[in-house]
DNA sequence: TGTACATCAGTGAACGCGCGTTCACTGATGTAC
DNA sequence: TGTACATCAGTGAACGCGCGTTCACTGATGTAC
C-alpha cells in the first residue's frame, strides 16, 4: 500500500480471472460489516480493485450482485449449523443422538446469527432463498439449505420416536419462527447487547420450548 | 393541485403550526410504504409542504426523525394488538378469557406485522424501544408498549393457574421470539405471500406451540 | 510453429440524481411597556 | 388600547457527496488457418 486510502490491490495480469468470485466475496465483507445496505456496488469494484462497470461484465445489476451475496451469505449460515452438527459427540443413543442433532440445528442458526448478524441479516433481505438453492457448496458441506437440515432433523426426531408422525406436518415453520425470532430479537431488537452467557440460556430455553410444544 | 407532481400542500399561515408530528405523520405514511430506509428527510418536508431545512427546527438530524417515527410505529402495534383484545366476545370463565387475552397478544402481532409491514420492519429497525416508552398515547389507549402488553397477559395465565409460577421468569422471550419469528418469515422471509388464511393457521400453530412449550 | 483475427473482460470519463446538511435571511407571533 | 421589540419557525439557495449506470474505448487471450 503505497498511499493512505489507497486500497486498491493492483492486479499484475490486466485480465482480473476471477472477478465475479472476487466481487461476491467482497459483497460478503462489505454484508458482513454493514448488512444488505451496505453491499454497495462501487465499494465492492473498489475493494475488487476494479473500475467500477467492470461489475457489469458479471451482475446485470446492483441487484443481481446484492442477490449472490445474500446466497453467498446463506450458505455460510447453513456451512455453520452442519459444523454445530459436526462437533456433537457420538453416541450409541438413536433417540439421544437425534435429539442433539436437532437442537445442534437451532445453536448453529443462533450462533451464525450472533457472530454474523450482517451476513444474517444479509441472508434474509432478499426474497426467499432459504428453502431452495444451496449456492456454492463448500468442501466437506452437503449443500442442504438451513430448511433443508431443519427438515432431515425433525424427521430424524420421528424416526427415533420423539416426535409423533402426525405432529411432523408443519413443524418445520414452528421450529423454524422461534428460533428465527430470537435470532431477530438478539441481533435487530431488545435482546441486543446481552451478555453471551445469556444469549445462550436464551437459545437453550427456546429449543426447550420447541421440544415440548412442537 | 395545480401542477402534475406537484404535492405541496400549502400553508395559509406562514408558521406551519404542528411541523414536527406533521413531520412524524410523514415519516409513517413513508416507513408504511418502504419501511425504514424509506423515511427520508426531505421527502418527509416535502409530504408536509415545507423546505427541507425546517425539519432542523424539530429534529437535530435525519435520525432523529427516523427514531421518532420509529417509536410512533411501535405505538401503533401495541395499539393494534389492544384492539385485538378489545374485539375478544365476554366470557364467564376467567381461565378462557385469561387465554384468549394471551392469544390475542400474539395474533394482534400478527396482524399488525401482516397488514404494516413496513411499519412493523421500523418499528424494529431502531434500538430497542419496544420494552420501554410508549410514545404518544392515543384516545382510549392504556399506553402500554407491546411488552408490557405481553408480560401482563402472561400474569394473567398465572392468576388463572395455567402457567405454573416457577415457569413464568423469562416466558415473555419464548413467546415473543416464536410470534416475533413467524412474522418475520412472513414479511421479509420464505413465507412471504403466503395465502392469508394460511398466514391465520400458521399464527395459531405457533401459538399452540407457545401454550404448550412455555 | 507462426500469424491474423475475433472475442470480450476490463478501462476511463462522464452523466444525472437525490440525499443530508449549512448558511444568512425573513416575517408572523406574543409580550412588555 | 397601541406601539416597539425579541423570538424563533420557516425560507431559499447552495454545498459536497457517493451512488448506479452508460458510453466509447483498449488490449490480453484463445482459436483458425
Amino acid at each position: 500500500m503505497t498511499a493512505v486510502g489507497n486500497n486498491k490491490p493492483k492486479r499484475e495480469t490486466y485480465r482480473h480471472g476471477d472477478l465475479r468470485n472476487a466481487l461476491v466475496e467482497a459483497g460478503l465483507e462489505l454484508a458482513r460489516q454493514g448488512g444488505p445496505t451496505a453491499v454497495v456496488l462501487r465499494a465492492a469494484t473498489r475493494q475488487a480493485g476494479v473500475a467500477p462497470n467492470a461489475a457489469y461484465r458479471h451482475f446485470t445489476d446492483r441487484n443481481a450482485l446484492l442477490h449472490a451475496v445474500s446466497q453467498a451469505a446463506m450458505a455460510h449460515l447453513a456451512r455453520t449449523m452442519e459444523a454445530e452438527q459436526t462437533t456433537l459427540p457420538p453416541t450409541t443413543d438413536a433417540a439421544a443422538a437425534a435429539r442433539a442433532r436437532f437442537r445442534a440445528v437451532g445453536t448453529g442458526y443462533l450462533r451464525f446469527a450472533q457472530e454474523e448478524p450482517g451476513l444474517f441479516r444479509t441472508a434474509f433481505h432478499v426474497p426467499g432463498d432459504m428453502t431452495h438453492a444451496a449456492a456454492d457448496t463448500a468442501a466437506g458441506t452437503t449443500g442442504k439449505t438451513p430448511f433443508e437440515l431443519l427438515g432431515t432433523a425433525l424427521d430424524g426426531l420421528v424416526e427415533a420416536g420423539l416426535l409423533p408422525e402426525d405432529r411432523r406436518p408443519g413443524a418445520e415453520f414452528l421450529a423454524w419462527s422461534a428460533v428465527h425470532g430470537l435470532a431477530c430479537l438478539l441481533i435487530d431488537g431488545p435482546l441486543r447487547g446481552l451478555h453471551p452467557t445469556r444469549v445462550h440460556d436464551a437459545g437453550q430455553h427456546v429449543i426447550d420450548m420447541i421440544e415440548r410444544g412442537i
